[in-house]
DNA sequence: CTAGGGTTAG
């Protein structure tokens, strides 16, 4: 992939003269608010407790039990420590080796350690830290050692222990347990051990933790390494910590660190997570022009930002940067190109790259086809998606659930059943037909093809076979329903979504109130509205048009015209037919002042009724020519 | 070890 494809050739760069420096002070006027960060993290491996109960030593080593020999003891005539008295052993080292022997092969050594040591003195800061230096490969031994040293009476904890603790913590990237040993012991570990823990709590998720000892760094006056700030930022837009990443900026540069390329490749990240794609961009012309190349991620992500912005002709100017750079776009930024232009109803062009990196003797992947097949279909473009398809297998890649599944949804919506049954049978036959993402494409592509019978059939098999169901699975066969006329049905599944605990999506309540409304259940439809009103649904307003139209044909006027007022009130136009189906009745019925009032609304928003719908209405202004009339009629007037 | 990708409603 040395040259980029030729719908990508026709922009030049844009030359910016300003350095790197001028960005900063905008960073740092930011206001930044720190959210609470719910990140996981992966604690001691070897042990899933919580660190505070690795603390509340007595649950998890029965240290009370100390003075109690253990039977094997007793079973077992020569005490290691025998060995010291009768050959003089005792320089600390070789004691420390021979302790650590015995804690390895005994898994419940803190009973009988005393003991099985009788001459050995546990509380001499110089043997105890020898014997932790001993466990350096282990950490839940040394963590079991120095709680067991905590048991002991008479035990002094100098610094110099502690940090040998917490570095021991913080290289295992236990930062859970580092934390509570801070908070346990409240020493003051050194700096340098203070910055293994940022890095400790960055790869672990707890940004706000890393930047709270940042804090305490900055108030001790000492300086983290680049590559720590560095490391926090990268974990910062991981996250999409946008606001963090500025905030650790302003206080690097304060502080005086020379950023690299990488801190930058960082910054143009920010700017692409909130969506600041030109300041991104401006500040990777920066960096080029500096002499520097970021990553190739950075490249991707700005490409990315770009192409969910549509700005395609400024993605063809960054992959000439790369190149450039010597730098090749990698499969990923390509990948998210054409799945981009797909998504823009540009597949034609997708399929010109994705041919394109084919003539230049790239073999696309499993993922790449499914993105190329997957976008083909959103576009109708169903022949060469399944062109695609064969050819993908004669390539020998054998189709998965992602790809069964974007191939039989486009077949459903071209109405190739037959085809998309034969798929379905083939991917349930290679096992990826359990999941609930399949049942979903079946469901809704049955209904899509009026077999709701047989979508509903399936759903109930996904009950058999414990396949989950989402709201999708119910919003697909609500609708389904609906299409078919069978309200009762799509009531029925409504309310089992609800049972659920999902919510309708907007289509389907949309649908579901119109049919309602046609088959003249305007209460339902009513209860209905009200319903997802009241758990937060948005647009709502549009549904209401069916429900003013059936009260208008039903004649309750008040009502109607209640909703009607809901309605404008939130800003929201009634379609033109309802609007005239309330006049035409309106006047039919004799209220010429109500349908003069609602004229008078049609006018104001700009919306002209047909004439028919008018005539009824002039008919009877005509027979009885009040003056009332004629003040309302001036008064719409002048409104216009 | 050196990040990152693809599927279902509307």
């Amino acid at each position: 992939m040395a040259r980029i494809p030729s719908f990508f050739s026709n922009l030049c760069l844009r030359q910016n003269p300003k350095s790197l420096r001028a960005i900063t002070p905008q960073i740092r006027n930011r206001n930044l608010s720190l959210d609470q960060f719910n990140g996981n993290s992966e604690e001691l491996a070897q042990q899933p407790q919580k660190p505070d109960e690795i603390f509340a030593q007595n649950r998890i080593f029965p240290l009370n039990e100390t003075s109690r020999l253990s039977e094997e003891l007793m079973q077992n005539p020569q005490k290691p420590d025998e060995k010291f008295a009768q050959n003089q052993i005792s320089t600390v080292s070789e004691i420390a080796k021979e302790v650590s022997k015995f804690i390895l092969s005994r898994p419940r050594w803190e009973q009988t350690l005393l003991s099985d040591f009788p001459t050995v003195n546990f509380a001499d800061p110089a043997v105890y830290k020898a014997v932790l230096k001993q466990q350096e490969s282990n950490v839940l031994l040394s963590l079991r050692f120095y709680l067991w040293l905590r048991s002991l009476s008479g035990v002094s904890f100098d610094p110099d222990l502690c940090n040998l603790m917490f570095s021991r913590l913080v290289e295992a990237k236990a930062a859970y347990a580092a934390k509570s040993f801070l908070h346990d012991t409240k020493f003051e570990p050194e700096p340098r051990y203070l910055e293994l823990y940022v890095r400790c709590l960055c790869e672990n998720g707890l940004i706000d933790e890393a930047v709270g000892v940042f804090e305490r760094l900055k108030m001790i006056g000492y300086c983290a390494s680049l590559e720590t700030w560095n490391l926090a930022l990268s974990h910062c837009v991981r996250t999409s910590r946008v606001d963090v990443v500025w905030r650790l900026y302003g206080e690097m540069t304060e502080c005086g660190v020379v950023t690299d390329v990488g801190t930058i490749g960082h910054l143009i990240q920010a700017f692409c997570l909130e969506n600041n794609v030109a300041k991104g961009y401006e500040l990777l012309q920066q960096v080029l022009e500096a002499g520097h190349v970021p990553d190739n991620i950075v490249f991707n992500k700005l490409i990315s930002a770009l192409c969910k912005n549509g700005n395609f002709g400024t993605v063809s100017a960054v992959l000439h940067n790369m190149i450039a750079k010597n730098c090749p776009p990698d499969i990923y930024t390509y990948q998210e190109i054409i799945y981009r232009l797909c998504k823009g109803r540009m597949s034609n062009e997708g399929l010109r790259i994705f041919d394109e990196l084919k003539n230049r003797g790239y073999f696309p992947d499993r993922v790449m086809y499914t993105t190329m097949i997957h976008g083909l279909c959103r576009n109708k473009d169903l022949g060469n998606a399944r062109k695609l398809w064969f050819e993908m297998i004669q390539n020998g890649i054998i189709p998965n659930e992602y790809t069964y599944n974007a191939f039989i949804d486009g077949l459903w919506r071209s109405g190739h059943f037959d085809e998309a049954e034969k798929l379905h049978k083939e991917m349930v036959d290679r096992g990826y037909g359990e999941t609930t993402v399949s049942y979903n494409t079946m469901i809704n592509g049955l209904c899509l093809n009026e077999k709701v019978e047989e979508a509903q059939a399936l759903f109930e098999e996904m009950n058999e076979k414990d396949v989950v169901r989402d709201s999708i699975t119910y919003n697909s066969l609500i609708k389904g329903f609906c299409c078919q006329g069978k309200i009762t049905e799509a009531l029925h599944f409504f309310i089992e979504l609800r049972k659920q605990g999902f919510l309708p999506s907007t289509a389907t309540l949309t649908t579901l109130i119109k049919k309602l409304c046609e088959a003249g259940q305007v209460k339902e439809a009513e209860t209905l509205w009200l319903d997802m009103q009241n758990n937060g649904l948005e647009p709502a307003f549009h549904s209401l048009d069916p429900i003013i139209s059936e009260l208008s044909k039903q004649e309750r006027f008040a009502e109607a015209l209640e909703w009607l007022g809901c309605m404008i009130n939130n800003g929201v136009r009634p379609k033109k037919t309802t609007l005239e189906r309330l006049v035409e009745r309106l006047s039919l019925a004799d209220r010429s002042d109500d349908a003069l009032f609602v004229l008078g609304y049609t006018l104001k928003m700009g919306i002209v009724l047909k004439q028919s719908s008018c005539h009824s209405l002039v008919d009877k202004l005509c027979r009885n020519n009040s003056h009332h009339t004629n003040t309302l009629l001036g008064e719409i007037l002048e409104r216009r």
